[in-house]
DNA sequence: TATGAATGAGTCTTCATTCAT
DNA sequence: TATGAATGAAGACTCATTCAT
């Protein structure tokens, strides 16, 4: 009965502080001002969290690591599919399945990864986006190194590692509904893994003209 | 004479201003600082600049007004070119020449856009990349409008829109030097002006059968 | 069974406080940290002490009156000694026992007077030195008020009281090992005994004299 | 005219932060307050002085380094005189002249040396006595070590150091006038004097006896 | 006995801006 | 043109203490 109203507060707060952060970006968020709006003294908010940093994260690093493990475990299981196949040819092009599942992911803790997007700055989260276009620009070409006759030029994969996290970040930024999102995602999706196929794939005879 | 010292004066606000703007991004700079490290005293930065706010638009207004023109003015051009265009076939695909402009004349003006895509939360700035994106995802469809049998789609035509975007905004805050962004660019942008024409461009007959 | 579980917290509680205290200092020393660092609830510390003030008193009184209790007593013992005594020859030079004893007390309980000593500002114990310093001061006097032909110079009896406490507190402060203590503060003290016969006692010829 | 204003908000800014420094000690000193009572707000404060240490700083700082040079200066005329002297009969016993300086100089500042002896609590100047205790430790067996036939003991030196300097705080803390503090001062001094002589030099026979 | 959530006044400090000179 | 003293609100954060449970 009272552990209710003690987590109320707790609950509260976090509430007014993601709205907070939310308009007015981190640095400009007023620990004072979210304490008013959570009818909560500033006292109680350092009970609660050490820090301004900490309500922060308290929000916001759940959600990243749930996504980081996802994306992790997802990259593993495809490395296995992939070992299995030797030609371009044989590489299934829809990728729909994957790109509703981080979706769905992400929709269910937007508001968290809209703050890191939008309002990380001055945070030890403020570049968490390289972390995932690192990640992917990684994986891709591990996961290609089976097949046969073919290099990864390093350069377009970091470029198209980019250009497909910022068409995630700009589904997630300017759709709000889960359903719709993945709806856009999906022909992007497709259009990105051709370019991955084409840019970032060199057949290796091409390679060593060029080379010669 | 005396105007040479009290321009210097200006400048060096000026020089320093984005200094402190690059480092610290808009809230976090502090006048005061500036005013230090350029040796003048606060009163005389607001002899020069109304505010703060004044004070960054005068280091980032000029160089996009710059840029705003030059695209409108290719576009303009563009129209020009394509209004001759009545096939896809005929669409000349390399697009280095445009891409190596737009960069020559960022790079002229580098510090200036990356204040704007890096240190502009809290300006009226802050979402002037949208506008780019605006302007692309009009400009495009009205170019190819003389194509017929072919329509556009526009939530496609925004999304290319915003992926170029992206990638002419990663080139920026990761490559120095201007020659080696131009070179990185032009394969980057082949790339997506096939996006352009692979997932804008709706072939008419197709598009009825769908709607069919 | 159950009291020796709540003893252990409230001794907890002391030992925590005496490191915080000596660390810190009594104003800035945390009530928070303590109980922490005790691994106890801060409403706990208020059940076994009614405030931060009688936390530092429970560490620091008990020594005090101690030391005080033994001060007193040793003044009426040496008293009576000293009532037997008519010349200034007649005195035993060798003060090494008091000394020893005196150090021998406060060594035992050595945390709680450096506490006192460094630690005690905003406290009712910060000018417990002085109590010190005028008992001395009035003691030696009394002590030397059966020897006919002297009189004391008060100023002179106060300065030497000052100087006498102040080489304890020397030593205290400085030595850690409590036999390297007595060592080191039996020479001073037959210094400091010299300086009380030398400066304080006047021959009242001499008296006399001056005021002549 | 208006220097004369400005000038005059420092001073007072002075004032009255050494009447609440001396009041309160330098941690429970409010600067919210002293502004208050200086009637100035806290940003005007900021404007004159970098921190509250520094404030601090402001009043303590300058009287410190003179009363140090004083004694550096002092410590090499004596030195020089000393040269000069073969045994320690000739050694001249009245060092009144110089404790009337040194007190001189203090009474002249002698709210700052209140403020580093009672006040400095948790700033950089709270060992500052200890800097004191060592010139004066490391200085005399250095003046005396023309003297043949002796040899300093280095302890009784350190003590004899510490017992000085605890004198002169003894005094400058309980006597307000600088005339009475002079009188006072001198039979104290002589007193200590002898018993640097006494303890702290030590015949070399002697010497030579006891290791024997 | 003991918890731990909550208080609320207090801390030092920073800032963009103003204005008499 | 330029100075620089002064403003005053706001910032994050800390603290000893209380009290219903």
């Amino acid at each position: 009965m009272k552990q209710d109203v003690e987590y109320k507060k707790r609950e509260q707060l976090i509430e007014t502080a993601k709205r907070e952060f939310l308009e007015k970006g981190y640095n400009k968020a007023s620990l004072r001002n979210i304490c008013a709006r959570a009818g909560v003294t500033t006292g109680a908010l350092y009970f609660f969290f050490k820090n301004k940093e900490e309500l922060f994260a308290e929000i916001v690093d759940g959600p990243l690591r749930g996504l980081r493990g996802l994306i992790v475990q997802h990259f593993r299981e495809d490395s296995e599919v992939m070992s299995g196949i030797a030609t371009l040819n044989d590489i299934d092009m829809d990728h729909s399945n994957e790109s509703d599942m981080f979706i769905e992911y992400i929709y269910c803790h937007r508001d968290s990864f809209i703050l890191l997007l939008n309002s990380s700055e001055n945070t030890v989260y403020e570049n968490c986006v390289d972390e995932f276009v690192e990640m992917l620009e990684k994986a891709v070409p591990m996961m290609m190194s089976g097949m046969k006759g073919y290099t990864c030029d390093a350069y377009m994969s970091h470029w198209m590692a980019h250009l497909t996290i910022d068409a995630f970040i700009n589904v997630i930024r300017h759709i709000e509904d889960a359903e719709e999102a993945k709806r856009r995602m999906r022909p992007i999706l497709n259009y990105l893994v051709k370019g991955w196929l084409d840019l970032v794939m060199v057949e290796e005879k091409h390679e060593q003209k060029r080379e010669a």
